[in-house]
DNA sequence: ACCTGAACACCGTTCAAGT
DNA sequence: ACCTGAACACCGTTCAAGT
């Protein structure tokens, strides 16, 4: 297992996330990476064993950029900072977030945020064994949204909701039916990151020993 | 825009999901898929019109899995069997499960699914302007929850949790720090599951006109 | 109606060699 | 120490043709 330099890594990450923002997640190739830094593929493999380790930096970096809450706010506060932070650096870099839920988040970037979680939930009066779990469920909920909203799942997709509701006979979607005056309108997204959140303060509360 | 043929699209899929099942969401090439029906990789493109449109039928065919709740089932219940069976479909294709957070669920297996769970919230009282919100909102914890567990965002990773600590000097973690006597067991991910479900209870209840 | 064959413009990665 | 060149075993997709 040979010795990886770094002195050119943070000029590789920045190459590629280029890349993404301009082609797409799909466009990130060892090729296209190395031509617009003026290299030959093979270069690379001296910065990264493989593809994929690559794509694991470019993930630590990202959750580089997302901008710590002030030491001592209160812990409201720092949920709503860490995932409006999150939510921002997941619309600046849309396409490489699909990485954020399917790797382990160990890089010191994705630890430091973490931990800034943990206080919030200690001093909120979480009792210390719940507190990792909820970590991980507030993370994957936070996550879990900006990753749909800007991926495309809460879109309408090629049909528009009556299309698509037309696709099953109405007596086999009574809630839909039901539904039907609020289903058409478009979502605000805003409106629901922001009720979400509330719903994750009720989720804390909840687990705050009496 | 040539008219598709559909005899053989489960057929393909089914290909397509053993596949996956043996050797990861990667190994999925229009090439395998063909070799193991026996037929040139041209062939499947007069079933679908691109690999995006393939894997799509995929996802459409594993929400099919689902196992509907029985009907009328309190409310709870419904919510219960449904994250179960959505979760037990996850561990037999954990490698597909990536494309149900990516791609809006438009298919009809969707749409049934979707539409349990507007009639759970519209008996639990949730007011019908939230429904859907709250519905894609319980989605996103639920396939985030699963996607995170079965992709390896909830597992250690190459790293012990201390050594992964270690990456930081213990100032810059004082969370990490104050949990740790909790930090270092397993993580069970049943019980997990479990508790995640009761947050979801408790966000549904507050959203009830009382 | 359904499928094949050949071709095009790509991939990630290995290995041995160059400066 | 850092990089290149050539090669290997792959991709998705287009087009024209075969039965």
């Amino acid at each position: 297992m040979r010795k990886l330099k770094d002195a050119r890594r943070p000029e590789i990450l920045d190459a590629t996330l280029e890349i993404v923002a301009e082609r797409g997640l799909d466009a990130i190739s060892m090729r296209s990476v190395a031509q617009r830094l003026g290299l030959t593929p093979m270069a690379l493999y001296g910065y990264f064993r493989s593809k994929e380790e690559l794509l694991d930096a470019v993930l630590g970096r990202l959750l580089t950029e997302v901008p710590l809450p002030p030491e001592g706010a209160p812990w409201r506060e720092v949920l709503t900072h860490l995932a409006y932070g999150m939510r921002a650096v997941a619309q600046r870099h849309p396409t490489v977030l699909p990485l954020v839920l399917t790797r382990p988040g160990i890089s010191p970037g994705a630890l430091r945020l973490i931990d800034r979680i943990y206080q919030a939930l200690l001093t909120a009066g979480v009792p210390p064994g719940e507190v990792p779990r909820l970590e991980r469920s507030l993370s994957t909920f936070v996550i879990g949204h900006v990753l749909s909203e800007v991926s495309g799942r809460f879109s309408l997709g090629t049909l528009d909701p009556s299309a698509r509701r037309a696709q099953l006979p109405p007596e086999e979607l009574p809630g839909h039916d039901a539904l039907a005056a609020v289903l058409d309108g478009p979502v605000d997204s805003e409106a629901e990151f922001r009720a979400n959140l509330d719903d994750v303060f009720v989720m804390v509360e909840s687990r705050v020993a009496r």
